[in-house]
DNA sequence: ATGAAAGCGCTAACAG
DNA sequence: CTGTTAGCGCTTTCAT
């Protein structure tokens, strides 16, 4: 910037307005200034900029997991949505460790992002505290059952677990479980057992709980496999996710059982493989991709207007009924 | 750090020192600027370090796509592999597109990464006087066939070419089509598609080379129903990715195809479903997860050790043979 | 509308 | 082993 000051005859000071806020410099000296820049081939340096401005141009992302197709979808269509504003993003996962998202948001802090998009609507304590003290605009994403901290962009998890309850009833299932991995600490998929279980006592049936070790395909064929040698198969299965539904679909042919002939089955996500599937997979699908783009939006409207702060967006689900049920 | 110093009652170097390579200073001392560090609840700027040191805690990591499973792994597992380092993944991706891979390099190296890992071997000509002149260590990972600038990680794209026509035709196959979306602009699909051709055609066979629109599911189940439709059925299939046989399986058994007697099916990626599915997808197993743990562990050497710059680590492929040929 | 001056929080020679 | 002294490259008051 020195040089382009120098080239341009002007102060440094006013390179620097030229560069940032171009109205605020006049025509002559912003031209004089901008053709000396390309000239040297002018790069700023994003971290003296942060060190000196009051953030940087950074926005930190914290999800559960970067390889679980949700979460990098979210995650692509963010950074999607923030480049043409000159925003990088700056991406951490935890997998549902506490301790590990305490120490994410710490280190995403500690680059003074312009905004923190973080998964989830009720972190731990800790993490909460650590929330509220957040100096940036702070989105939570991928819930919204809950009292957002300031902005929240999702969907209801209450809701999809609902949805699923009531049509496995409503196509007549009385014997009906649902096979959810919650001993991995996903608040959303416990959301969305619960609301499952309890809209179903609501209609009169009662919903056995089956723990999947994990949420795979390969779980979800193992469980196949084990509850067909112990003739334990009820007659309407809910699986916490299209992987888990999509194993049990496909050891369930290697079995000989007919879907959903012999035993219905629910999904969630909604993930390419569930129209495919043989038979399609009825399924629960959340807004993945419109949630990034509208969290990226809802960032850049942010940085520019004023306060449009503790906003809450509810992207909805939908039931995608398909031939497993 | 200047409140740690007058607390400590050192210089602030001192404390500089202490913190960052606690062996060159006296006991004493390092003692006394641990506990007033502690008790102020000190967190470093990795701002002002980046800005006054030679680099900032931060690896770059470009990669074609962040939803692709096959880079996501990657990342996940490289940024598993440094966050004991106190390393931070900036990563980004540009779908194959040159002037979006440029630019983000550009972006990345503006924060002076302390590494660069790209995906591929072969950039585009201007993207490799880029990569020629970065300061860090730079890894090129996913292939390591061609002439790396400084280390390479990964496997021989030919080479899985080659294990896959070998195979089909060792088992008899004669009339043989490969279906791959090259015109996606992915180098390394391309090297595996030119290698399994001309190893057929060594071998005696002349192979069919069909283009997918992309590497979905859904553009492998759509393949299949039009060359069933158009009775242009070859006996031997092989995709250039799991995710496209896949597709062509599930539409096959739609269909009434079966698999491997009316045509053979062979896969590159050995996704998880591929071992689940029906019948299971013979395929080739690039080296997911481990790449992304070595080119941690090298970069972790890189950075203490001497320059152990300009390797290259093969981590090599194997053919997993199923039920699908 | 422009410039001068004072940092942002830390690292890195250089002396001692 | 420790302290002094210059910055790193930019933003931001405050004057003018």
């Amino acid at each position: 910037m020195a040089d382009i000051a120098r080239i341009a005859d002007v102060s440094i000071s006013t390179v620097s307005r030229a560069l940032r806020d171009p109205q605020s410099v006049s025509e002559i000296l912003r031209d004089r200034i901008h053709v000396a820049a390309d000239r040297l081939g002018y790069a700023p340096s994003p971290i003296a900029g942060s060190l000196s401005g009051r953030r940087s141009p950074l926005v930190g992302v914290v999800v559960p997991s970067m390889s679980n197709a949700f979460f990098s979808r979210s995650l692509e269509s963010i950074m999607l949505g923030l480049a043409s504003e000159n925003l990088q993003v700056m991406a951490g996962f935890h997998e549902y460790d506490a301790q590990r998202e305490e120490d994410l948001i710490a280190t995403l802090m500690a680059w003074k992002p312009a905004a923190l998009v973080v998964t989830g609507i009720t972190p731990s304590r800790r993490v909460l505290a650590q929330l509220s003290r957040v100096e940036c605009p702070l989105i939570q994403m991928w819930d919204i059952d809950g009292t957002p901290i300031d902005s929240a962009i999702g969907f209801s998890n209450s809701a999809a677990g609902r949805m699923a309850a009531q049509h496995l009833v409503e196509r007549g299932h009385r014997d009906i479980a649902i096979v959810s991995a919650t001993n991995l600490g996903d608040p959303r998929a416990r959301a969305r057992a619960t609301a499952f279980f309890e809209t179903a006592r609501k209609l009169g049936v009662e919903v056995r709980q089956i723990e999947a070790p994990d949420r795979s395909m390969t779980a979800g064929a193992l469980f196949m496999r084990e509850a067909v040698a112990r003739k334990e198969l009820p007659a309407a299965l809910a699986f916490s996710g299209d992987s888990l539904a999509m194993g049990a679909l496909l050891e369930a042919q290697r079995l000989g059982i007919s879907v959903p002939d012999d035993i219905a089955v629910i999904g969630y996500g909604d993930l390419e493989f569930a129209s495919l599937a043989n038979p399609g997979l009825t399924t629960i699908r959340p807004p993945h991709e419109e949630m990034g783009a509208a969290v990226a939006e809802h960032i850049r409207k942010r940085l520019k207007d004023i306060s449009s702060a503790n906003e809450t967006i509810d992207l909805g689900v939908k039931l995608i009924v398909r031939e497993s049920t």
